[in-house]
DNA sequence: GCTTCGTATGCCTTGACAGGAATATGCGTC
DNA sequence: GACGCATATTCCTGTCAAGGCATACGAAGC
């Protein structure tokens, strides 16, 4: 079976963070996932499995239809690790400055 | 060579997540880093190279020792991952203060 | 220049997933 | 109860990264 994979591992898989990030909006079936990540149901479903055995999200039974819907504790698990970290950077405020201005500039597409 | 790694793979790491733990508090050699973390040292070097590579860290030389310290912008970007999670959350958990808070705004209508 | 210390790199093996295809299960409809 | 739709599971395969080991490299001291 499936082995014992960290918080972290599970949302370093990058199609496991877009359906994440779908469900923020709103509860999706695994129908809906699949159309709208262009996926392959297996697929869908298998990392669907590994984020319910995680916490990420739970199911509800809806006729034939299984509805997804996010679980908050995983998540913040996360963000309770990145606390001493915010504070550590909180004390670089110039670096922090720099990054947040490269990052707009290239979303503008103003080049460095 | 190595492959780009995702942020969040790197963290992924157990052993790479306690190297960045210890770089925390203060700024480490390759040796201090291998007797506090019980690991070999080319596993130390090579998940250092792996940091280093994606801008977690980054070495100084001093004499015959690398000293390695943490930069902040590959965990800020961690966290500008979570900040919409957080927002979901921040319904979640307290919701039920709010929601007796919030009489006040009743014309608002909040509710999906 | 040889040795030693500190660190990096190369090679190899192993194991864990992700992806794909096929198949199974489960529910609703007729 | 056969069929069809929605989802889950199984099997197989390829890939890629971590770990162990040996070795290379570079600086410092003798």
């Amino acid at each position: 079976m499936l082995l014992v994979e960290s918080t972290f591992a599970i949302v370093a898989e990058p199609n496991r963070r877009k359906i994440l990030g779908l469900l923020l909006s709103s509860d999706r079936s695994v129908g809906e996932l699949e159309r709208e990540l262009r996926l392959p149901q297996p697929s869908v479903s298998k990392h669907l499995r590994v984020l319910r055995e995680a916490g990420f999200v739970e199911a509800r039974v809806e006729a034939q239809r299984r509805v997804y819907r996010l679980r908050p504790e995983p998540l913040m698990e996360l963000d309770a690790w990145l606390v001493p970290f915010r504070r550590f950077w909180s004390k670089h405020v110039d670096a922090l400055e720099r990054h947040l201005d490269k990052q707009a500039s290239s979303k503008k597409g103003t080049k460095r």
